[in-house]
DNA sequence: TTATAAATTTGACCGTGGTCACTTTTGTCT
DNA sequence: AGACAAAAGTGACCACGGTCAAATTTATAA
């Protein structure tokens, strides 16, 4: 190992990263190309791929950092003593989640680690968000004859499904909210 | 109106989707190329585009056919009377929903509907299966403090959830059915 | 300083999804 | 049958993500 990393190196992808972030915030990400990318950043295409596996790896960083922003201001706040607290604790995250369909695919299709050795940044930020879910179940407490984790993927779950609905029919952010709430009614106080 | 739609047309159709069927059996949905397509089918490329929106439509109708024979089969099964028989008669769909990341990709992508007026196949499958689990709620019963619509709703979610975690880390398939028990039990028999 | 090898960058090139102005076919009306 | 208009089909073309062999830069060792 003569020479394992360079700083030249983390100075282009950094260029990347905030070329990217200045497209996205002029555009939107779903019109982000990465064309634009390296002549805005001033490199060759085949060095944007020397630092991204591919540009949904891009996406995966800047749309994980966003939420990993989000979600830390999240648990900032005091545990919400009821549900239209929570519901409202979320709509920060709820709104970046909703504000391109593009961006929730992205972070669905992230949800997940893809090796445990590998936990991407959107796959992580999911794994904190549960772990805080089942903090606030823990401590109000919510369904205390199951576990905290499992009540943090439960909400988790219905999160997910109330915005994957919503984008449906014709469904205004009201909706959303309303159908959160039933969910983790049902879900955390049930009888 | 002279002529509203002609019986060639409807026979292009047929051909495209037949060539594509062919094509994914032989090889698998994420391999499948347009440009195999129309030349199996013996038409042009622009021809494809006017039968269906873009490629992702043809994977919807494919697809969703697919959902819909296998959720069809499913409803013939009498009433599960408790979750591992449930989740057994499940096995068919979790089965053909992993065969291919791809294809849980584009079923999440499609879960919901664009408009009230045009859900499409997939969607259209979602709401039969979650018909189908609140029928199933309805008579054990399972939950009676909700409705059972609320209930379907919710075994559909955990469903999603549990197949997602399940593409991620080194879970195998006995993991994934054990997720889905620990989600059904918490969810369908709270206490 | 110079030789050397690894790290980094380059840009021409390719694969594939998707478009559109034009051509061909079909069905109806007189 | 012939004229006509709408439906259906065509294929050259474009957009854009991604590849790779070669060129360039960097850091270490002699």
């Amino acid at each position: 190992m003569t020479k394992p990393i360079q700083k030249r190196a983390f100075a282009t992808r950094e260029k990347l990263l905030t070329a990217a972030k200045d497209l996205i915030a002029k555009e939107s990400f779903e019109a982000l190309r990465v064309e634009d990318v390296v002549r805005a950043a001033g490199v060759a295409k085949g060095t944007f791929f020397a630092h991204f596996k591919d540009k949904d790896a891009l996406m995966e960083q800047i749309i994980g950092a966003h939420m990993a922003d989000l979600i830390a201001e999240t648990a900032k706040a005091p545990t919400p003593k009821d549900i239209p607290a929570m519901v409202e604790l979320l709509l920060p995250l709820i709104h970046f989640m909703t504000s391109e369909r593009y961006v929730f695919d992205v972070i669905v299709r992230h949800s997940g680690a893809a090796a445990i050795s590998d936990i991407g940044p959107i796959a992580a930020q999911f794994d904190v968000q549960i772990a805080l879910f089942a903090r606030w179940a823990q401590e109000v407490p919510y369904r205390p004859d199951i576990a905290p984790e499992l009540v943090g993927e439960g909400i988790s779950a219905f999160f997910i499904q109330a915005i994957a609905l919503n984008f449906c029919a014709l469904n205004s952010r009201q909706a959303l909210e309303s159908r959160l709430s039933s969910y983790l009614d049902a879900w955390l106080c049930p009888e």
